[in-house]
DNA sequence: GTCAATGCAAACTCTTTGCAATCTG
DNA sequence: CAGATTGCAAAGAGTTTGCATTGAC
């Protein structure tokens, strides 16, 4: 689905971003990046899991988890939608777009003319028809924010001893 | 959160919503859809159910379950980010934007110059940190199109009846 | 060799389902 | 009153954790 070029640039960054932090380069690792890095799509954590059983049979799904929780801490993956996946719900109708908190999942709406007035492009409507078209602006909300930097504060000081 | 002319536009909405199904109008429905609709963030299941106990203390949490999933299907509640909250990855770290199809969860990249452009309104900002840009459009693959208007053509059948 | 990382099994949480009792239209 | 809807309890997914073993540096 991704171009070998591009696919052999994540799986760089993957490692010099693994070792920066001093975070042990294991094949399991690798092989659960790549699975993610290499599809088009956004895998779901069983798409990972089955994915790369047919690659090494030994992996097991806990490790799967843990490896993807531990790249999304690093920064090494992100997600779609808010984090940790707890479906919400919007009663909504109206014309509204959507800040979400890539920590906590605070979701908040927030009104905008020039995001209503948006264009969908066409690379878009290629892949399907586009209903409703909510827009998400992803940050990290003011709370989460000190928490963040001191934590990371934290991180660096272990990683640098 | 929601000013009560609002709330009470939702409410109405509602009401006739249910009546043009043909769906009874049961007290835990008005009272769940209530919870979703008066709050500014998009509250999870559990806190809807958390919220109503507090007014209607015998609801079941199942009944939350069936009862929002209920008012998806017939429009009259929306999900943010993907239905059915299943976290999916990217390992994509450049600047794109994704497709997502309400039904079947699908999630596709596409790029835009234009959306890569757009500058993030103060409503926005006012709520934290914007990090990532990550734009999400939402809609019905090409794929569930398909399936969706089958089932939708079978439905009316069933209403008018 | 050391300590982090893995695999296993078991715990835990979240969500769905079957069924008798209840309530809406 | 009939049939949909609910609450309960139990089953089924999905996810996390403790611990002995394995493997990277």
């Amino acid at each position: 689905m991704i171009e070998p070029k591009e696919l052999q640039e994540r799986m760089d960054r993957l490692k010099s971003g693994l070792r920066r932090s001093g975070i042990k380069l294991t094949h399991q690792r690798l092989e659960i990046f790549r699975e993610v890095a290499k599809s088009g799509d956004h895998p779901t954590v069983e798409k990972v899991f089955s994915g790369i059983r047919r690659r090494v049979p030994t992996v097991s799904l806990d490790t799967v988890y843990r490896t993807l929780w531990l790249l999304m801490d690093r920064g090494l993956l992100t997600t779609v939608g808010p984090p940790r996946g707890r479906v919400r719900f919007d009663a909504n109708v109206s014309s509204h777009h959507h800040f979400i908190c890539e920590k906590c999942g605070l979701t908040r709406d927030f009104l905008s003319r020039g995001f209503d007035r948006l264009r969908i492009p066409s690379a878009a409507k290629s892949l399907g028809k586009t209903e409703s078209t909510h827009i998400e602006v992803r940050g990290i909300c003011f709370r989460c924010s000190k928490k963040y930097k001191l934590k990371h504060r934290a991180q660096r000081k272990k990683e640098k001893k």
